[in-house]
DNA sequence: TAATCAATTGTAATCGATTGCATATTAATC
DNA sequence: GATTAATATGCAATCGATTACAATTGATTA
């Protein structure tokens, strides 16, 4: 278990200083050919590795990045921070995760963690709709220091850049595609409106049935958390209504797989009787082998891959004036059988 | 946009030395308890926060552990993840996320670069069968000072710790069962037996239908990657024999879905003319709605955590002599529709 | 009263690399 | 041949924390 070889032990072999193996490696042009050559050699045979510790405290660079996601093992996570790391490793840099399970407090604790081991940004989609009141969070904003960019779940927040994508339009067009199918009590599954994805999904619901001569009902709004089970249970309450709806729009695919489960099991068709619209374009709502699910595509490696672009421009820059950028990303219907009666026109 | 305080920013509004300021926060019984407090105190309130870095560089400790896999995006590596980093992060560890695309060239490179940046230990599944041949990897072994633990993917080298699952059995339990639903003519979807895993589930088959007396036929394996096109592909060679088989077990649940897919566009039902089993419990298999798919379950997030207290215990290892823990997890078979012809007795 | 000891605190080196400011050497110029 | 300029290298501080090894202080004891 020999130790790693430093500058110094190449200076050493060569009579020379570690301020001009230093600056050999680092090809500054005050150093001459032949010394630097010499240096190179040198290095190569000890089998010298720069010290990124060390480089680290003298730059204040850790060349790693913080990810904060709620949990990494949903495929719509994991394919994000995929993205983010093929971004991110070419240009030297690491990617730590973090999960906070939805919890708050995890997530403050997070936050000061990953600042605290001096990660260079933080890339995260918050699991706190009240992040403003987070003590963490709010130590992260006023130092500026930490580039911080949001992706998916974020919170509209001066000086902060965002990658999302259009949530309003990914609802407005899952509801206008149902209303071109013929439905016209169309129910939305939705889930915390505190968080900005779900009230701008909800609000383009609106929008489309206003857009199309549609009351708004508010019974037909069913705040539901995005698990198979609560989509079951959302799904019996629409269903025991005296009027049942004939399209369920869900904010999440999870969801609308247990409303498709249930509503099965009443003995109902899909797309017949009601025609159902998921979120995500989880891979299981192309698994499906009777009724694929439609949903709406939010193309997670892209977003992750903005996101960390984001990053590396605002690292990049050294001017005073920082700038914000709010990517929103178009999302993509993806029509499947659960919601398809006959060919749009 | 403030510097972050230091404990000799500490010392001189105190009047006294880092090297005070430092024990007093380390609890250095040879401190005085007055000096202590104000310490303690003027750290709280000048906000005070070590900087990891320099701990890092003084102690040749990063409290970064590396996690290199394939890919991120599948449930089962996102799983293991999930539960590496809910182990590790309460001992003050963060979890460094590189995927390889299972390419043997990037593989070596995050080795290397994992090592650079003085990761505390890597635990890895591994995408190169000759991992042996990989220089980086060698250097890692020869050197021995950062702990290595193998998850799933492993390979058997002397003196590197492991958790997996038991792939044999698991795949032994696949086929004991279907020769239990009366299957007599059992086809096997292999992958790449350079790889332990698949080579044990191979093994697992061979051995179960020994067992039972059934003769082993080699063109009824066939080598399949894992994914739903080459499961398709594979069940096409299958379906295609003057002899069809009346069972496949596929050592991936992609494949198996395949092969699902083509089996019913051939209008043969499941389980009734083939059964199916697949491997690794992945969710669609248990969202499909007609056949939900028999598999094996892997216990990933076990896998996860336990791979991490691997590593936790050697790093607290500070004898001299190495301990070598190959832990083996049991693998659980999980009937479903897909391969239920009547209830087992 | 001088010597001894314990309790605190300080000094300075260390971890490894970078970099502004000398300095030394050589070459070029008048 | 003396002066200047250019080139290459060394010196030493720095990043922030830790830690052997002094050094100081006051108290205790012979």
């Amino acid at each position: 278990m020999k130790k790693k070889t430093t500058i110094y032990d190449i200076a050493a072999k060569l009579g020379l200083t570690a301020a001009t193996v230093s600056r050999a490696l680092n090809n500054n042009p005050k150093i001459s050919i032949n010394t630097r050559k010499l240096v190179l050699e040198t290095a190569l045979e000890m089998n010298y590795e720069q010290n990124k510790l060390a480089l680290a405290l003298k730059s204040g660079k850790s060349y790693n990045v913080g990810v904060i996601v709620p949990r990494i093992d949903s495929n719509f996570f994991s394919s994000v921070i995929r993205g983010i790391e093929e971004e991110l490793y070419p240009k030297g840099y690491h990617v730590i995760i973090c999960q906070t399970h939805n919890q708050e407090n995890i997530e403050n604790e997070k936050i000061n963690s990953l600042v605290n081991v001096q990660v260079d940004g933080i890339l995260m989609s918050i699991s706190n709709a009240n992040l403003e009141e987070n003590k963490g969070f709010n130590k992260l904003l006023k130092n500026k220091k930490t580039p911080l960019v949001f992706f998916d779940r974020k919170k509209d927040i001066k000086g902060i850049s965002s990658v999302t994508i259009n949530d309003f339009k990914g609802g407005y067009e899952a509801t206008k595609h149902l209303l071109d199918q013929g439905c016209k009590r169309i129910a939305h599954l939705s889930n915390d409106r505190n968080f900005e994805i779900f009230r701008n999904r909800y609000l383009g619901y609106k929008q489309a049935l206003s857009d199309n001569g549609i009351d708004f009902d508010e019974s037909l709004v069913i705040e539901t958390q995005s698990n198979v089970l609560d989509g079951r249970r959302a799904a019996r309450l629409l269903l025991d209504m005296e009027t049942p709806p004939d399209a369920i729009f869900s904010s999440s695919d999870f969801a609308a797989l247990g409303a498709i489960q249930e509503i099965k099991e009443s003995g109902l068709n899909i797309p017949e009787d009601i025609c159902v619209v998921g979120f995500s374009n989880e891979p299981f709502t192309r698994f499906m082998e009777l009724t694929t699910i439609t949903t709406v595509d939010q193309f997670p490696l892209e977003m992750g891959r903005t996101a960390a672009q984001v990053f590396l421009e605002e690292v990049s820059n050294t001017g005073d004036i920082k700038i914000t950028k709010n990517v929103v990303l178009t999302p993509q219907l993806i029509i499947r059988k659960s919601s398809l009666k006959h060919k749009e026109g």
